[in-house]
DNA sequence: GTGCAGAGATTGGTTGGACCATTGAACCAC
DNA sequence: GTGGTTCAATGGTCCAACCAATCTCTGCAC
């Protein structure tokens, strides 16, 4: 019943020219920042029109994989590779309050994992990675007076690559993204953030002591704040449209 | 320093017809199945190249959101709405053992905190849902029996609806599928997903009591079970490889 | 009337060629 | 050096045609 024959394929341009160009940067070894042949040169090597290349680049541009500039040339976004799978996530109404809280509760699920796996799985030179952007971040953090967000995602991305598992780090950044796409200065609260400072240490305390459930806790108790500060940023928004 | 200048959009063609795709597809109320206008008419009624009409409906069908058929037209296959915002996943290497093992690591942080969440926030119809996908999936266990692998995804898929946050659902969605592409008898384990068929029943026990913790802890369970299963079928290739 | 084969229309897929807009480098005047 | 100019390269858009799969409708055989 379920073993049903997958239809044969008998026109697949597009895929079979996003096969041969990710075997060519196999081949090539480019890397995220390289410079792509022309579409106009692709299409000749690969004998096929420049509409049919520029459908398949449309497809690996959508998936941010690649990115386009025009006048320039296209340019390697990320790592590619033949056997990528591609898992496109699209959430509707994503733009509001309770759309970041809904994408608040998967971050919480994750960032507490990736914090537990994490005191498992670090080895010395990944938590001294951590505790170097943990440095970097409080220095920041005190002489900007608070500001301090850039330094502060980049010692989460630590914790995430320590996590062995890349899909932390992907999934997580996209949220990020969206984040902070819609709420440059999260919803008027000016010290957004502030609350969650002295997490990073604790948590950073519990993955160099390998407690993964130490490092759970404290992941979550950051969140905690975090969610708290957009409440209380709502509870402002509100109070403007009253006005 | 960080609020340098945007750069200016000074062409957006594609987007500009996916923005009013979808507000014509609101318009129309159209939903999963139905047809959208030929390219043709679309490029005559927004005035822009068939070829232009062309690339934006690559970005949707890339991101799953719309299936074209030769001869036949394109089809919607999610609804869409003017407000969404995409998150493409790509991870390199997903079909082998680590890669699963990766993906499971993703899931068990989310589908414990997807039951805890439901055993909180679940109101009398949703538990009844669950249930009813329940007792279809034992009956099917016992039939068939052990192979009832759609309906023990169906209950877990209700209890995601009735975590409150979609978001569960579409990314856990997302995982099945890779997981299902590559593995559809997975590592010639027959019995696989036996040993996690219990935990189904003391989850709903847990949520129907409103019981948070109590739920995650059966939740995390039964992923344990289904990473043993794919470990042993792990050993079962291994075994092969060497013949 | 029923059922089916076949012609024709419809629709997405592909091609080739043309032109526009932006970019970046080479060049030049000051 | 600085600042503009020119010019070739490159992605973005357009057009017109044809191919290939699909759908629809017609008309014939029974």
């Amino acid at each position: 019943m379920t073993d049903f024959l997958p239809p044969i394929q008998t026109t697949a341009r597009d895929d079979a020219v996003l096969k041969a160009l990710a075997g060519f940067v196999r081949q090539e070894a480019l890397g995220p920042g390289e410079k792509l042949p022309t579409e106009r040169i692709l299409a000749e090597r690969l004998k096929v029109s420049r509409n049919t290349v520029r459908e398949a680049l449309t497809r690996w541009e959508g998936l941010g994989l690649v990115e386009r500039r025009q006048g320039s040339g296209t340019y390697l976004k990320a790592v590619v590779s033949p056997d990528m799978l591609h898992m496109p996530l699209t959430l509707s109404g994503g733009n509001d309050f309770a759309g970041l809280m809904r994408t608040l509760e998967i971050r919480r699920a994750l960032e507490a994992e990736a914090a537990a796996l994490c005191a498992i799985r670090a080895g010395k030179a990944e938590i001294a990675e951590i505790e170097r952007k943990l440095d970097i971040m409080e220095d920041a953090f005190k002489t900007r007076a608070g500001m301090s967000s850039e330094e502060d995602w980049e010692f989460h991305q630590a914790v995430y690559r320590a996590s062995g598992n890349p899909l932390f780090e992907q999934i997580i950044s996209a949220m990020h993204e969206l984040f902070h796409r819609f709420w440059e200065h999260p919803l008027g609260v000016r010290d957004f953030g502030h609350a969650s400072f002295p997490y990073h240490r604790t948590i950073f305390d519990r993955i160099a002591a390998h407690d993964p459930e130490g490092a759970r806790a404290e992941a979550l108790k950051l969140i905690a704040t975090v969610e708290d500060d957009l409440k209380r940023g709502a509870a402002n928004l509100k109070l403007l449209d009253r006005r």
